[in-house]
DNA sequence: GGACCTCGTTGACTTTTATCAATGCAAATT
DNA sequence: AATTTGCATTGATAAAAGTCAACGAGGTCC
């Protein structure tokens, strides 16, 4: 049985939804963590309800002016940033829990596209009023900015992997990543779907589509994982960790 | 004449030394930026005094407890993280305004190194003052959201870079990088001292030390720059920027 | 003032990844 | 059920960057 089922299909966006951080079994992972009953309350009534996304379609573009935040619910996104001459780098794979849109808050212009990777549910936070409610109620102000610093700190991450990283230690990080983030929601760490294609994969890792097509090939012949087109098992979890310390893995 | 000139040697480390936002030319880059009068004098009183640091040493170290953000009175840093098996990345480099330390909001621990690359001076700001007195001026508040938001931003380009430019597109975008913060504060766009080795631009661009010095003899012999060790002068900035757009370069 | 030492440059060669191209698979459409 | 279409895999070859090694320049320390 797969973790991850795909919605039923529903309006392209729906603005409107029903949503309240009190009753959200997400909370912990979310916005509200560590808020009181009655702060939390505050913050539901803020949350200028949900949004339902089709696969494909943005949450928000490059040049589109920032208004709100949003908490994904359900499903998957991907943010991209797109340069004059074409380029296309993918700078994350957001899923339930995690904030989207937090470029846009230095220049109230969104620099990058966030699209659902499938039929998604997003929570819209309105940033002013948000803001206004964090500098009454502390551990909101001081969690939002644990949010902010813990994108930077995940940024960081990325720039060591593109930076110092070869194709398949790219690639194990990145399916380890992925592994700890469907565990820490409870679902299989060595099971799952993957909702991007190669070519995303790939442009996030900073390698062509077929260069990771080989990478997890040879994974599967090394008895790692195991792929079928987006089905991913991983057979071996500590061997796939083993790649991303080489030296570690050698001297042991 | 060069724009950047050595401090004179200095004590190691000195706390106390008395700063002002309001008396700072530096105050429209840095925090106080758009504050009044009144609110940049409670800002002041909060500022924990400035440090002097020598060439070389740590303002913070991966590790340490969090307690304050830094801003960059004079001088320069890099910032850079390590992997257990002694994988170094480069994440940044700050100069005069910009803003250090927000790594460590997260987790209350620093994830990053920062280290001088020349004797600089830097003004501690306090955390959980600063997030109490942000909550009493709004103003501050979304400045201090501005600038965690610029370093997301920063980080994305830094990706695009890594993720999708060749050896000549990265240092192409990093000299230029400089040449525009260096003329933002003043100083000469097309010639300065780089304060960093071959090798730490060669960590931040994702590349050898070997392909950074031959990438500089190239952009020399193509008659982009001139460059004598560390001493950078810029010829031709609008050709220099078409390595970044080839195809508008090609079709233009 | 000379020796040392770090940093930078350059060359020869290797490794890795990209590119180009063909084929296969599977879900969506009619 | 057949066709289309997008995505994935695989192979052959090319290009880019890395590695190893030697040498040179500049600044620092006695």
């Amino acid at each position: 049985m797969h973790a991850n089922v795909k919605q039923n299909v529903i309006p392209l966006i729906t603005p409107g939804l029903k949503v309240a951080c009190s009753q959200c079994n997400l909370r912990e992972l979310c916005l509200p963590f560590g808020l009181s009953d009655v702060d939390m309350g505050r913050l539901d009534s803020l949350i200028g309800g949900g949004r339902k996304l089709k696969r494909g379609h943005y949450l928000y573009r490059a040049g589109d002016p920032f208004e709100s935040i949003f908490a994904v619910r359900s499903g998957f996104f991907k943010t991209d940033v797109l340069t004059e001459d074409g380029r296309d780098q993918v700078t994350g794979f957001q899923m339930a829990g995690e904030i989207l849109g937090m470029d846009g808050i230095s220049t109230e212009i969104h620099t990058c596209n966030a699209v659902a990777l499938e039929d998604s549910e997003v929570c819209l936070i309105p940033f002013t009023e948000l803001e206004m409610l964090s500098s009454e109620i502390h551990s909101l102000q001081h969690h939002l900015h644990k949010v902010m610093s813990r994108e930077i700190v995940r940024d960081h991450g990325v720039m060591m992997l593109l930076g110092t990283m070869r194709a398949e230690e790219r690639l194990a990080a990145f399916l380890l990543n992925l592994s700890q983030r469907f565990s820490a929601r409870g679902y299989s760490p060595a099971e799952f779907h993957l909702r991007m294609t190669r070519e995303e994969i790939g442009s996030y890792l900073g390698l062509k589509l077929e260069t990771v097509s080989r990478a997890f090939s040879r994974f599967q012949d090394d008895g790692l994982i195991s792929v079928q087109q987006k089905h991913i098992r991983i057979v071996d979890i500590p061997r796939l960790k083993t790649l991303l310390t080489p030296a570690d893995g050698r001297i042991g």
